[in-house]
DNA sequence: TGATGATAGTGGCATATACCAGTTTCGTGA
DNA sequence: TCACGAAACTGGTATATGCCACTATCATCA
């Protein structure tokens, strides 16, 4: 096991001296929600410097992919704001709330269900898969220099990494904990 | 190399065909932003659900957290709004809003420098340091059990790669790539 | 010493994201 | 068919985060 970023000693609650032994060695690093925080933001400004052309910020670019691939998608609730927010892992109100400016600015448009009336689902206008197609073309830009600067394999174990973390098996897992 | 995830096809930008091959086969996670912001969203929930009793919002706790550090840091800059600001990889701005609520709670308070009367330092008050150790303890929680169950190297790896991302060192490079 | 450019921080505006309360619609069972 | 609970969204409020314009202060150099 490699020895730079080891997990914390079992007595770093009770131990103020182990406790701040850690946070020296370790710093910001040793916790998991921060340390995907800081990568977030960086790569946020990363990509989002190289996408900027677009007019798209990164969040919104995502948002333009997943309504396209939910309209190529099979199952019918891909496409309802309920079905999206549970793909981005996100709340259903803050979805709404992303897809604002998209609307106002003419790339999505809410097309209501006409079996169900409380049921919308999001569609991508002309303009918004033109927009998503440019925005696509930066990303690729973008995409491949961090795979040639992290590696290719790095890369996609982290992606895999990433996935699992993110997915619903997991955080069905860690919430049984809590049981425990 | 594990192929379940592997890099993009040289040609995705090029030909439809393999483009949408891609994303159906990958999905979301092909892109490393929006593996990202998957985990982190997540990491967010799972973090915020354990630690909610405190009344920190997980980005508040961080943030209480890298002020401690930076009290017990030798580097006079590391509490200097800037300094902070950097150490978080988060926008000068950005900061300074995040703080408002925690000032206004009395958590921290912000300390002019007598030399440099453009520099302020962010300091934790009493209260603000007691609200950090409840927030520590509840942390410890779900932080061990992301390691049980993501696998303690496993976590320590993911980490690393992270703080890889997140590193100077990195942006500096793949913003070289700018040039060519 | 005074002009000038750099640095630190603030405030305004916009988007990102979440929680909660409320509304509309649906499904189910008496 | 009607009451009632569940489901899907909407809107309000709060925090999170970033960009830009602006102010105050400092450092440098003619």
């Amino acid at each position: 096991m490699d020895e730079r970023v080891p997990t914390a000693p079992e007595d770093a609650a009770t131990s103020p001296a182990a406790e701040k032994w850690a946070w020296e060695k370790w710093g910001w690093d040793y916790c998991t929600n921060t340390a995907l925080r800081r990568a977030t933001r960086r790569i946020g400004q990363l990509y989002g410097d190289v996408s900027a052309a677009s007019g798209l910020t990164p969040p919104q670019h995502i948002l333009l992919s997943h309504l396209k691939l939910a309209a190529d998608s099979a199952d019918p609730a891909a496409a309802t704001l309920r079905g999206l927010a549970a793909a981005m892992i996100m709340d259903l109100s803050a979805l709404g709330h992303t897809l604002k400016p998209l609307i106002r600015d003419g790339y999505v448009e809410l097309v209501p269900d006409a079996r169900d009336r409380r049921v919308k689902r999001a569609r991508l206008t002309p303009k918004g898969e033109a927009k998503r197609a440019e925005g696509h073309a930066l990303w690729l830009v973008a995409q491949r220099r961090f795979d040639a600067l992290f590696g290719p394999e790095e890369a996609a174990a982290l992606r895999r990494a990433l996935a699992v973390v993110a997915s619903e098996e997991f955080a069905a897992a860690f919430r049984k904990g809590d049981a425990e």
